[in-house]
DNA sequence: TTATTAAAGGATAATTATTATCCTTTAAGT
DNA sequence: ACTTAAAGGATAATAATTATCCTTTAATAA
């Protein structure tokens, strides 16, 4: 539960200026977790009602060069996106579409992976795809 | 590596008319394994001069909804298109961006996963990132 | 074979998604 | 408070994708 101003330094640490509309995208990032340019657009669109679309994608793209964000592609789905924090998978719910972090152990994985196709390995993205746990009650 | 008639029949099993169109985009995709929008499209019209990128999108919408093809979404890259095979995982390779088809022991993973999540899992969507053995030369 | 017909292709319009431009405002640093 | 680069808003431009309309053709069956 991080507050406004931590997110501000945040952003300055970032070269971002941290602006209301900014603050606003980023605090709707920290509270949802992970959000489409529409979701975003909707939500900022409440506080900030003359707020342009253009500006949501620009925060977008540069929050992205900036590496503040990060985006998350999701099959059958629009991308989303998400602060920029420790490296973890996903997992979405094929009933609610819900997206959740999850820690996954992906060493062994990689190390096979590793040996299989003599890659050099650095970095994963894994989405798995079922039913959480409200959904299948 | 499949001859013509073989895709055709393959086609045909998924309800869709084996134009030669469409046995040019399948045959494309089988023979190079992965390819985006933009690939496909120039492939083609080497074959269909005349051809219409319209086609193009009609065929991946068509030929995705009926599970001929799947689509993969790797980061930071175009969505790119293969035949529906066994399910497998991908390696891309962040120098020459090559993306090579793995297969993964995914249970462990899978049930561990579950375990955390309570999430009762079906689908993984993997994608390794790294550099391949020619590039890492 | 030929006839029938739904599906598919091509051209292009329409829609949607994303980026660029221009001018005004403002946050950050001095 | 002053300066200035960065960011916002409006909107144009471009790119990506889908829809439409009309013609052609692959599949099926007589
Ligand atoms: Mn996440
Ligand atoms: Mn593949
Ligand atoms: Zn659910
Ligand atoms: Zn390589």
């Amino acid at each position: 539960m991080k507050n406004i101003l931590e997110i501000k330094n945040n952003l300055l640490k970032y070269n971002l200026k941290a602006t209301p509309q900014r603050l606003c995208i980023a605090n709707c990032l920290d509270i949802h977790g992970h959000m489409n340019v529409d979701e975003l657009y909707f939500l900022v669109s409440q506080e900030f009602p003359t707020i342009s679309v253009a500006t949501i994608y620009k925060n977008i793209k540069i929050m992205l060069e900036r590496v503040f964000i990060k985006e998350v592609k999701i099959p059958k789905q629009k991308s989303v996106y998400e602060l920029n924090k420790a490296q973890h998978s996903h997992i979405v719910c094929s009933k609610c579409n819900k997206i959740v972090d999850i820690q996954l152990q992906t060493e062994e994985l990689l190390r096979s992976a590793s040996q299989i196709s003599n890659f050099t390995l650095n970095e994963s993205a894994i989405v798995l795809n079922g039913v959480c746990p409200e959904c299948s009650k």
